[in-house]
DNA sequence: GGTCACCTTGACTGAACGGTCAAGGCGGTA
DNA sequence: TACCGCCTTGACCGTTCAGTCAAGGTGACC
């Protein structure tokens, strides 16, 4: 455990450095087209065109290199989010723009939505994304907080609206954009923010209970 | 490939029926649980307790089986969602109560959320999902467009609007109630359909573009 | 008791997998 | 030139897996 992570901390020269995110790029795509399991190893390194003795030495192991997949995917996207709503005051202005450039950035990223979706699904990943949709989820709950206590918009816990923005936009990005990944995004995204307003902002008290 | 479905007009006994049952109900637990893969055919018979010869009499492969899975779970939900919602004529209350209905009945069926959300990663399996899918949207875009029609929600694409529904009921049904299984699923389901019916029902134009 | 179709067993097979390693190349520095 | 640390090779290892099969049990019906 302790003396696992000798690749963590190799110093890499510029070819190497190319070298890594050249195979993470490589497996991102593997991994989202036939999936992580049935994806080897070997298909990794035959695809990119080296040895399988490069991959260790890059990467402790298949799973740590999903893991990082993971990680700087979730990081990015809330970097693109943060930096969307930075300069904006009215927070239902900055829900509406953080979900439009939350909601670009997947569309651009199919393939990292599709690993998400995947990792979710196996206990064994899902502790260390849920550390990182928690955080996206903080992230939102600020200015909904801010909005509901404004009189913006309706009263309602802020997590479990964050999160259902979240559904709205993780579930139009891999199944209609991905699904034909030459289409035009932007009536899917423009079609999700106005769906996830509407939902933000209330509607009529529901007539059943 | 002609013979290889023997098994699927294997005549069972009762016996037999029970038996074939009770693999499914394991399976789909295990694979929830621990993924798909990881899950050999090895662990579903131990866990049934019989031997291994036994799940290759009721089913010709590992992948049949998580499509018949795939396969009766949607039916199942299918007609769930449709007989909440026979007996009533406006379509923005049908609407309502088939969100409740379907969130509901993934509230008590988690596993097969989970494994659904699994199958929609891996290309081998998207496509027996998007049939199912398909018929789903279809179903909720019939009272959707009357409900346009009426004039009863804003205009919009109704294939968008009940995607974007199945996007919240199935996150928040995997992300919290999943979270926590002991927890009262209601207050999830109440803000989902809130959600929705705000989203559907429509909101201020946006601001920007 | 005999027969037959349904059901069960579990050892076995061939293939594939993640991961290792001894060996060698390669480029920069002195 | 010699050296050294970064990078690469690909055969190899132990394990695990999906799927097979010859053999045997079991119960219903004649």
């Amino acid at each position: 455990m302790a003396a696992a992570d000798q690749t963590e901390d190799r110093r890499l020269t510029a070819r190497g450095e190319e070298r890594r995110r050249q195979i993470i790029e490589v497996a991102t795509r593997l991994f989202a087209t036939n999936g992580y399991h049935p994806t080897s190893v070997a298909d990794v390194v035959e695809a990119v065109g080296v040895g399988k003795g490069v991959f260790y030495w890059y990467f402790p192991s298949k799973e740590a290199l999903l893991a990082e997949i993971l990680r700087s995917g979730q990081k990015a996207r809330r970097r693109v989010q943060r930096d969307a709503i930075a300069e904006i005051d009215d927070p239902v202005a900055q829900m509406e723009r953080g979900i439009r450039a939350g909601m670009e950035w997947m569309a651009s990223h199919r393939d990292l939505v599709t690993l998400i979706r995947f990792a979710a699904t196996e206990e064994r990943f899902t502790e260390g994304l849920r550390k990182g949709e928690d955080i996206a989820a903080a992230d939102a709950t600020a200015p909904l907080r801010r909005a509901i206590d404004q009189g913006l918009i309706r009263d309602a816990d802020p997590d479990l609206l964050a999160r259902s923005i979240v559904g709205v936009t993780q579930h139009l990005c891999a199944t209609l954009i991905h699904a034909d990944p030459d289409s035009d995004p932007s009536p899917v995204i423009d079609a999700a923010v106005r769906f996830c307003m509407g939902g933000i902002l209330g509607a009529p008290a529901p007539t059943t209970a």
